[in-house]
DNA sequence: GTTCATATTAACTAACAAGTGCGTTCACAG
DNA sequence: CTGTGAACGCACTTGTTAGTTAATATGAAC
């Protein structure tokens, strides 16, 4: 009763193409959340379809209706974070830096993302000891990425032709290298936490691993 | 019938110390191995108890036997995984190296064991996305790995004295960050692979990436 | 107001997977 | 021999879990 008022309100508010697709959308979506917290929380095989729909305002039925499984609801909510982080980072504006300062806002940009968005690093995490089995078969992932390397591959060659970059390493290296020292930070927090016995959270050692991260970039791309 | 000779066979060739715990020693070991691979691959939950005894010669009520459950199993797995490191890492003599050198040894040793046990880089994954529930219960973890950080503070300390270091990275700064660099690679291999359309597995990539991170560090830590 | 596609619910099932009860075998001590 | 305890296998229980069946509601369009 009270959840059809809801939804009739969230149809006035987002009116639908042709037909009342204003609630459909909103239980795709309520879904897709409550799902990704749920499988970057426990894994692919940990995660139950039951509590996922128990966790929404739908039934598990509706689970089975939009996305066909289990499944096909880890390769929705894959697609979803990464067309997020996509989003995110075509949003960069690098045309007026200098190239030291374009790279220092990229990996500011990819740690702050990073260390605010844990469970995107676990779904990756997940994915990964999944062997890739998804990410493989998700087309809109592919191409897009081609674009944030094309954006790298002008910074460096900037930075190049000015004398303050080396000539010998690659986009995809740089990506490597910033993507590694900004994942691995909140990936591996568990295990390096009760390993070193220290709390990679702590504002304090973030805000100081920022900086070093940026400058051991810069390093490593100095001349 | 066969698996009896197999293991008298054994037992003839690794003597127990008082009665005949040879055979039981071999199964242990062999339950641990299979599930090592089994966890590593489809993660904690993902991975079958039936299929773990399946794999060894032993049945399934030996597992309980033994580890009392798929959890202590699994935690039985962590232990081992991370004890084999430790001696490894152990086993490193830097005394006679100059400061750069003998951090090209420990980047160069990290690098090639992460390259060579995935596995064992799948188990801490699957322990982070567990959030470490396990590895803070292992009591024999959290000791040895103090030994490792005064190996490199030692490193650090003769560096910075020598004038070649700069002062102001700590010891857990620098293993952070040779860890994330030898562990993405490996770690997100599918994922990065399929984003950005290459193999890291490839050897001459890897043979370059090798040394491209000794480099990156020791940039790092050059005053 | 009938039609039709979309959206939704409740109850069901078939398979699976963790964990156990219980009996057996084996080596050796007495 | 025989009693004992560790090592072992078989078959079972019990709860869970992905996925389904079938019936129904909704609302726009005609």
């Amino acid at each position: 009763m009270i959840y059809r008022a809801v939804r009739k309100v969230s149809t006035a508010v987002r009116p639908g193409k042709k037909r009342a697709s204003g609630p459909a959308q909103d239980s795709r979506e309520e879904i897709l959340a409550v799902a990704t917290q749920e499988f970057a929380q426990r894994g692919l095989s940990g995660a139950r379809v039951d509590e996922i729909a128990a966790r929404t305002r739908t039934s598990k039925r509706m689970i089975y209706y939009y996305f066909s499984g289990k499944e096909g609801l880890y390769r929705a909510v894959l697609e979803r974070v990464y067309s997020e982080i996509r989003q995110v980072e075509s949003q960069l504006d690098l045309d007026g830096l200098a190239p030291q300062a374009a790279i220092a806002r990229i990996v500011e940009l990819t740690f702050d993302y990073d260390e605010s968005h844990p469970e995107f690093i676990t779904l990756v995490n997940v994915e990964n000891i999944n062997r890739g089995k998804s990410i493989g078969k998700l087309s809109s992932v592919h191409k897009r990425y081609a674009h944030i390397l094309s954006v790298m591959a002008r910074v460096l060659e900037r930075g190049v032709a000015s004398g303050v970059f080396r000539p010998d390493v690659t986009p995809i290296d740089v990506r490597l290298v910033i993507a590694a020292l900004c994942y691995f930070r909140v990936s591996n927090r568990y295990t390096f936490g009760a390993l070193f016995d220290c709390n990679l959270a702590e504002p304090a050692v973030r805000a100081r691993h920022r900086r070093m991260i940026v400058d051991a970039v810069q390093r490593f791309l100095k001349v």
